[in-house]
RNA sequence: GGGGCAAUACCAGAGUGGCCAAAUGGGGCAGACUGUAAAUCUGCUGACUUCGUCUUCGGUGGUUCGAAUCCAUCUUGCCCCA
């Protein structure tokens, strides 16, 4: 079954933009795409899964993958959207990064299935025997200064106040040789990314029309908003990473869960695979019962079973009705092991047994033994102000004791601030 | 090389000797209402031993009973002249 790749974007929702002819050219048959990913940490983030499934829905329409990771590319940085020089990794710091998307890409893909099997290709294996006088002389004399100058990316930043390096200026001719590499040695045709890579892909198709007359196309996709103009991929505790061991599936769960109305419907139509009939069932339903959630849970459902798994999923499920639903006669009830597995995914402090024992005002507990709040200063007023909760139950003396008789099972201590940030405290 | 201006809390931006932990806006957090949504309203938003104390207004050193505010000097950025 293979699908119409830009009809698929079109009603998706995803297309941006695209040159003249790419939709003919993906017409007459299997043809070669990349998309660039940048090393900037060892794991992607959902700000990434735009793109990976862009890749993916390429690979469903029939034609072969390939995700370069920019081993080369980001030892420069890319200074496209950024307002300010950016600071360079080590090469030590990169390896592993590109070592950690590696192996995150290889989840989206499929690399074994005939000839439009995916590929992972690193820049920097082509890039790195490269030396600079060879680069300027084969490559740096197809692209004229005038020509790079012209793009967005650069004028913003000549015209702004903080300048920019010849290093980062020559960003797009890096990522412009690599679509001439891929082009020359793989048969790729078209480099996809986020719209605020247009320039640096044109970039690339101008070289190799410059340097072998040949023929590629660039295809672009929305960048991923929110209706109320807050940046993407963000929780209040940071980025949202696809590893688990940065971001943990109840968490990652939780993400999306907590979609707004107007976003849930453009996410599921960008991040799932679900088939559009699905998706206008799924939006009736919500309109019939926005309490329900239908949209921003199967979204949330779809997306956390292929990052993580069928069981992970189920394990975020059962932590959020238990963190949502549970009263505090229910918590002592509870097993250990229960406990342990529900609770796992939220952030986990220790204190040790003779603090508890001992018995420890709140405020200490929350704003000093551990690093649930801040500050005690930040702890007091979030007692003051309603926001603490001890096993379920709302705490709002800062005067109030924690001791053994808190500890469910003698060793778990529960703490909520505000409805949705849980806190294990555990006692060792 | 010469001259002018600026540097304030997460950001923007007031304040130009005591009433300044520092206006206002944004952001963030919490409370109410809801649907773990949006919008709206309210409170908080340096720290601590919290009706009080301590550390903050680019760095350092001065003047003063007292400085974010005055002086000197340094650093950084912007602008004008050469």
């Amino acid at each position: 079954m293979t699908t119409n790749f830009v009809e698929e974007l079109k009603w998706r929702g995803v297309l941006h933009d695209m040159m003249p002819g790419t939709e003919e050219e993906l017409s007459k048959g299997m043809a070669t795409g990349y998309i660039g990913f940048d090393p900037t940490a060892d794991s992607l983030h959902v700000g990434s899964l735009a793109q990976i499934m862009t890749l993916v829905r390429f690979q469903q329409a029939g034609h072969k993958p390939l995700a370069l990771v920019g081993g080369a590319t980001g030892m420069v940085g890319d200074p496209s959207g950024k307002s300010a020089e950016r600071n360079l990794l080590d090469a030590e710091t990169l390896q592993r990064n590109v070592d950690g998307i590696k192996a995150q890409l290889e989840k989206f893909l499929d690399f074994n299935c005939g000839a439009n099997s995916a590929e992972l290709v690193n820049n920097y294996d082509w890039f790195k025997n490269y030396s600079f006088l060879d680069f300027i002389r084969d490559a740096g004399k197809h692209i004229t200064v005038n020509y790079m100058m012209a793009k967005d990316s650069v004028k913003n930043r000549i015209t702004g106040d903080s300048g920019m390096s010849f290093t980062e200026f020559s960003y797009q001719l890096i990522q412009g040789y690599d679509f001439y590499y891929l082009w020359k040695e793989r048969h790729c045709m078209l480099q996809m990314g986020g719209s605020d890579q247009w320039g640096n892909i044109t970039t690339g198709t101008e070289f190799i029309r410059r340097k072998a007359g040949g023929e590629a196309f660039a295809l672009t996709t929305q960048l991923i908003k929110k209706a109320d103009g807050t940046k993407f991929g963000k929780s209040e505790s940071g980025n949202v990473w696809l590893d688990p061991a940065k971001t943990s599936p109840y968490k990652f769960y939780q993400f999306w869960l907590n979609t707004s109305d107007e976003d849930a419907k453009s996410y599921i139509r960008i991040f799932t695979m679900l088939p559009k009939d699905e998706i206008e069932k799924l939006e009736v339903a919500q309109a019939a019962a926005a309490h329900e959630r239908h949209l921003q849970k199967a979204l949330a459902k779809d997306i956390t079973i292929r990052v993580h798994s069928e069981a992970d999923f189920e394990q975020a499920v059962a932590t959020t009705e238990f963190l949502f639903k549970s009263k505090t006669d229910d918590l002592a009830g509870m097993s250990a092991d229960a406990l342990e597995r529900m609770l796992g995914g939220i952030d986990t402090f220790e204190v040790i047994a003779a603090e508890i024992t001992q018995g420890i005002n709140i405020i200490d507990l929350l704003g000093a033994k551990t690093e649930v709040l801040p500050s005690k200063t930040e702890a007091r007023k979030m007692v003051q102000g309603n926001a603490i909760s001890i096993n379920k139950t709302k705490v709002s003396d800062v005067n109030a004791v924690v001791s053994m008789q808190h500890a469910l099972q003698g060793r778990y201590i529960l703490v909520s601030k505000g409805k949705k940030d849980n806190f294990l405290i555990r006692v060792v």
